[in-house]
DNA sequence: AGGGAATGGGGCC
DNA sequence: TGGCCCCCCTTCCC
């Protein structure tokens, strides 16, 4: 069956990029195949160093501490194999736990959840409870959940980018509920980017909203020319995103906040007894619409909530994760509004009665490994829980009736933690009838052609297999902040500070990585050019082609029959 | 070009 | 509880 298209006609793919123009011009890269050379050089003698006679011909005195030069692994210290990137291929330390699903014995590269085809999926635990209210449930929501999974369609080929748009990196991301081609974006420094992706060029940020992070964002749903954020500058804001006009709705630091000074290295004055222990932010912003309350929490464990109406607190802060840890994520169920999800530092996800919220009063915790970065009730019906730990795993619970003692199913995924990423959410796809396709970057990179690329992953949950993986090669850098359209065939990326639009394209072709079998979906034709995008000569690049004069395209990317987003399962 | 900085989380004492 | 140290595939700027 040919590829479907649901997508119909595609653009010219466009980008644009502040005029902060730094040209990158000098990597291009001749030697991809010197790259392999120096792998193979590890044999170094000169490193091996005189500390070798010295220990035999002068016995008499003690070991010296003294420090071979002998090549060590960066990850144990020890000799004898180095960990890290050859050419493009990470090397894992053998003596670490595998960096994919952290079981000791084994590295990534031969680890069992890598080269399956069900990717990493642990076999959930067999439950038993048939309650009548879970049978009463189950009729209720669960037949909301359309049984026939649809194609699935994947958008795999870069549409559009924003390059230097934002000047830190890219936080969160948001389409606009009515108008189709809206994006909006927070970045790090608190900086709110509104973007007509359709027209490439009409985007404005806006910088005096926010001091630093901006964690979440929401459309107001009365009123989706406003939209609120919850920042880690502690402030919950509204702002008007046609002038920028914003009202803060919350302040969690109303005496300053002293790294926000530092930052900006003003004032010499007087020091706050404020400190970084002190300072509160927010995190996990959303909103229930029944009660017109705006929900936000922060970092001590503490949920907020604020009337849309009066945009006034309501209420008193409500301890709902562990006491001075931090809350990393709210979500309202999409059809009861009395249901909440919380997730947090203290590895709990969290389901809350809104009528009945107080400190310990959760109806169920679900316990994780690690720290929990996002969870979210399915789109639709919201009968289903999807996590995303900091273990390297997908948690999906198949009905919130059910027994919720385990999830039922957990997928091995690369989503680590890394202080200096935004941390990845798996994301549904809102369109997805059947409730199972899931959107997620992933932080460990395949060698593709020679570039270490980091996939976003299409993964059907109900299964826990790998749909697809998409990539560019021109986006080198991870993207942790992915989003699905809610109603066309859009994925926006984030990636450090860059955003990218994907859509559907039938005509690519099927590549395989350098070191193994997996199918991949890659764009065709394009330059494979390690650095950024280029628009030096303007905007109008042809379909399907990222730079414009010095585009080399180098080997071409392997032939194959086309793999068209269109696996049924 | 290579080093440093960016304010996150865990484990240990 | 708090301070300290470590840290595995970052990214970008100086």
């Amino acid at each position: 069956m040919a590829p479907q298209t649901r997508g119909m006609s595609f653009p010219k793919v466009l980008i644009e990029r502040d005029s902060n123009s730094e040209e990158s011009s000098s990597e291009e890269e001749e030697e991809d195949d010197d790259v392999q050379n120096d792998v193979a050089e590890e044999s170094d003698d000169e490193h091996v160093e005189e500390k070798d006679e010295a220990s035999t011909s002068t016995r008499i005195r003690r070991e010296p501490i003294t420090i071979s030069l002998k090549k060590v692994c960066k990850v144990c210290k020890k000799p004898g194999h180095e960990a890290g990137f050859r050419g493009a291929t990470y090397i894992d330390c053998p003596m670490k736990p595998c960096f994919l699903c952290k079981m000791p014995g084994h590295t990534t590269m031969t680890c069992p959840h890598r080269v399956a085809t069900e990717y990493g999926v642990a076999p959930a635990p067999h439950k038993s409870t048939h309650s009548s209210l879970e049978y009463v449930f189950e009729r209720q929501l669960r037949c909301r959940v359309s049984a026939i999974k649809p194609a699935f369609l994947i958008p795999n080929k870069v549409n559009c980018a924003v390059i230097r748009y934002h000047s830190r990196r890219i936080t969160c991301l948001e389409f606009h509920p009515t108008r189709n081609n809206i994006l909006i974006s927070g970045d790090k420094k608190g900086q709110l980017g509104v973007w007509d992706y359709g027209k490439v060029h009409e985007r404005t940020v806006y910088g005096n909203i926010h001091g630093c992070i901006l964690n979440n964002m929401k459309f107001n749903p009365t009123n989706d020319g406003t939209v609120y954020g919850a920042s880690s500058d502690g402030t919950i804001s509204s702002t008007d995103l046609e002038t920028g006009i914003s009202l803060s709705l919350l302040n969690l630091n109303p005496n300053g906040w002293q790294g926000l000074e530092r930052v900006s290295e003003s004032v010499g004055g007087a020091k706050v007894t404020m400190g970084p222990s002190s300072w509160r932010m927010l995190y996990g912003l959303d909103m229930n619409s029944d009660k017109g309350i705006l929900l936000a929490a922060d970092n001590f464990g503490l949920l907020y909530m604020v009337d849309m109406r009066s945009n006034n607190v309501t209420g008193k802060p409500i301890l709902i994760h562990k006491k001075g840890s931090k809350v990393t994520g709210l979500h309202c169920h999409p059809l009861q509004p009395e249901l909440l999800l919380s997730c947090g530092n203290d590895h709990f996800a969290r389901i809350w009665d809104m009528r009945r919220l107080e400190a310990g009063s959760s109806i169920y915790d679900l316990s994780h490994k690690r720290v929990v970065n996002s969870a979210y009730f399915s789109p639709q019906s919201g009968s289903k829980i999807l996590t995303t730990s900091q273990d390297n795993r997908l948690r999906v619970w198949d009905s919130i009736f059910g027994n919720l003692d385990s999830p039922s199913r957990e997928i091995v995924h690369s989503h680590d933690f890394n202080r200096h990423l935004t941390p990845f959410r798996a994301e549904w796809d809102p369109k997805d009838a059947s409730e199972c396709l899931v959107v997620v970057g992933r932080y460990i990179s395949e060698n593709y052609d020679g570039i270490a690329l980091h996939p976003v992953d299409f993964i059907d949950v109900s299964k826990g297999q790998l749909v697809a993986e998409v990539m560019d090669p021109n986006i080198t850098t991870i993207s942790p902040v992915n989003k699905l359209h809610p109603r066309d065939d859009v994925l926006a990326s984030g990636s450090s500070r860059s955003i990218f639009i994907w859509r559907p394209q039938e005509n690519f072709e099927l590549k395989r990585p350098r070191d193994e079998n997996r199918i991949v979906l890659c764009g065709k034709g394009e330059k494979q050019r390690k650095g950024k995008f280029e628009d030096d000569s303007g905007d109008d690049f042809d379909n399907g082609t990222y730079g414009s004069k010095s585009l080399k395209t180098k080997k071409p990317f392997l032939k194959s029959k086309a793999y068209g987003s269109k696996r049924k399962c």
